[in-house]
RNA sequence: UGCCCGGUGGUGUAAUUGGCAACACACUUGACUCUGGAUCAAGGAAGUCUAGGUUCGACUCCUAGCCGGGCAGCCA
């Protein structure tokens, strides 16, 4: 039922049934046609993905269309590399956009001449007030705003006013062009709202043909207007803007979208505003946009998300109006559910504690190894046993608490894929007391697969030959905050400091000689991992994505 | 003290649009297991923000409150 595919049941949400309503009345002839209207001034998040799944997933489920289109309005924020990183993004989250890219720059021309019609008609009006000024005229929200002194201005001058503007003859800031609403009105963005200001910058398309840029307010209506989007879906902030979005279409008697608000996602342990990752990546939080650490989708694509998670991650949050937080362990789950079925399966050691089998020939034997227990057409491979191995220190105790069935002194445990082993001796570290190697004995009856292997043992644990391993780096990655909510003016007090462990002296499987970034495994028992862009064929470099359901350190714990 | 929006288990989202609350995650228990994984089974958990009203019947409609969020960039 929560399975989704072209097929299979739609989500269904209150956007969809505006939509069904639509179609059903045979407005805009039936056409379906939204937009993803990112601005290119950070990189995309998880939240962002919400976004794009729902406006291209409707799209695709109603046989229409979805634009991409780059709301590049404010040239002193707007850089090339978020343009590049956005179209990468979400192509690798799947979804097409043909040749419809556009840019909000791509309509300046015919913004102005709007602009120039709504002028005319004595809808719009060059105020002279300075920036300070404005704001003070505005009012309050419980107090109305007063009317600019410039507001009555005769079309002649505001036309000539408003060319000047544009030839470049003022300087930034000095004049603006409003809209001529209602002062009085008790939305604020309905008090005579500017729709362009004076900023020479140079516009990462236009260059410097411009030195007059629309607002977000004047930009977007009309960009979804000209593109013939039928239903404009944005977030809720916008939503008191709503009003002044028909206001614009219905001076011009232009096609007039429908614009449709929604709650954005918020995810448990971790910020979503683009403001506050800037700053992480900024104040060296984290390494960069790509951090593994962080929710942008180039992060999480890094950690070793798979697209197909995030798509199913999204299909079963929802899409409603009211505010959410949703669950970490539900993106979590999205992924494991994904991983579980498509990633090869190996064996790592990442905190590698020497096992000595003594009653073991001085040879190598080779075992096989199932690669995916669900998948059984992904095949076996085979692994390297010998008389030295390693296991996971976390697997043998000497003192085992209640419940531990892992290895310890005269205990037995199966070596997966191997044979049932028997510790008969701990070496300690005289000095230090540590541990440093165990002595084990094997019984050669119980090899894997064989027909005396039916012998049962509680714990079963993995484990990497010692001359046959790859030294490896892995980083394990935690939340990286440590409250659920981190709002508020000190949410980096709560980030989690230990957001990130490496552990140098790993040992992998050696059939994982040669792995490629991104490349994904699961490491038995331990967890999702894949290859980091760090990784060389000298120094493989694995990052954990998410580790496996883990009921031992629920039980250990309580 | 203005305008707009919202309020269903711990968290999300549903409820044939007025017919007696479902699904997922999380949690608990058990079965199975050469991954303490996966899988399977069972269970606890909201009586739908409150108070009135309409109705045979209200999560759905009405009224009044309460609580939460958003809005005063020449940002988007």
């Amino acid at each position: 039922m929560d399975e989704k595919n072209i097929d299979g049941p739609k989500p269904v949400n209150f956007i969809r049934e505006i939509i069904d309503e639509d179609l059903k009345m045979n407005k805009n002839s039936g056409r379906v046609h939204t937009r993803f209207p990112p601005e290119p001034n950070g990189y995309l998040h998880i939240g962002h993905a919400k976004s794009i799944c729902l406006n291209f997933g409707i799209a695709r489920d109603y046989y229409g269309l979805c634009n991409l289109r780059f709301d590049d309005t404010n040239p002193s924020k707007e850089e090339l590399e978020y343009v590049e990183s956005i179209k990468e993004d979400v192509r690798w989250l799947g979804f097409e956009w043909q040749d419809r890219e556009y840019y909000a720059s791509d309509y300046f021309q015919q913004l102005y001449d709007y602009a120039i019609s709504l002028i005319k008609k004595g809808k719009a009006y060059v105020c002279d007030l300075t920036g300070e000024e404005i704001r003070e005229y505005r009012g309050t929200l419980t107090q109305p705003g007063k009317e600019s002194p410039y507001r009555n201005r005769i079309v002649e001058e505001n036309l000539d006013l408003f060319t000047r503007m544009r030839n470049g003859e003022f300087p930034d800031g000095l004049r603006t062009l409003r809209a001529k609403i209602d002062m009085t009105s008790p939305n604020v963005n309905m008090r005579d709202p500017i729709m362009y200001r004076i900023l020479r910058a140079t516009h990462h398309r236009t260059g410097d043909n411009w030195c007059i840029y629309p607002m977000y307010d004047w930009a977007h209506g009309q960009s979804d207007s000209i593109e013939g989007i039928t239903h404009s879906i944005c977030t809720l902030e916008f939503e008191d803007h709503r009003p002044l979005y028909d206001w614009f279409i219905e001076q011009l008697g232009i096609h007039h979208p429908q614009q449709i608000e929604f709650a954005r996602l918020n995810l448990s342990y971790t910020v979503m505003s683009k403001r506050r990752l800037l700053q992480l990546v900024e104040e060296g939080h984290v390494t960069g946009w790509n951090d593994p650490r962080m929710p942008t989708i180039t992060g999480l694509r890094r950690r070793g998300y798979t697209p197909e998670s995030l798509l199913h991650f999204a299909d079963r949050i929802g899409v409603a109006k009211r505010e959410n937080m949703i669950d970490v362990a539900l993106l979590e789950d999205s992924l494991r559910n994904d991983l579980n079925k498509r990633a090869m399966r190996v064996m790592a050691v990442l905190r590698p504690l020497k096992v000595i089998i003594d009653n073991y020939p001085d040879t190598v034997e080779e075992l096989d190894a199932v690669n995916n227990p669900e998948d059984p057409a992904m095949g076996s491979r085979k692994i390297p046993f010998s008389r030295e191995i390693y296991i996971e220190q976390d697997d043998f105790r000497e003192v085992p608490p209640n419940k531990y069935f892992r290895l310890s002194p005269g205990n037995e445990v199966r070596l997966r894929y191997a044979y049932i082993i028997k510790c008969v001796k701990v070496v300690k570290d005289d000095k230090t007391g540590e541990i440093v190697e165990v002595h084990c004995t094997y019984d050669p009856e119980t090899k894997s697969g064989s027909s005396q292997s039916q012998r049962k043992v509680k714990g079963t644990i993995h484990w990497v030959s010692v001359n046959q391993a790859l030294n490896a780096e892995v980083r394990l990655y935690d939340r990286l905050f440590s409250v659920e909510d981190p709002g508020g003016d000190d949410w980096k007090n709560s980030l989690n400091k230990n957001s990130l462990e490496i552990l140098n002296n790993c040992r992998l499987e050696i059939n994982l000689a040669g792995a490629k970034p991104e490349n994904r495994y699961q490491f038995e028992r331990l967890g999702y991992f894949c290859v980091d862009y760090d990784s060389s064929i000298e120094r493989p470099i694995f990052n954990r994505t998410v580790s496996l359901r883990d009921t031992w350190a629920k039980i250990e714990k309580s």
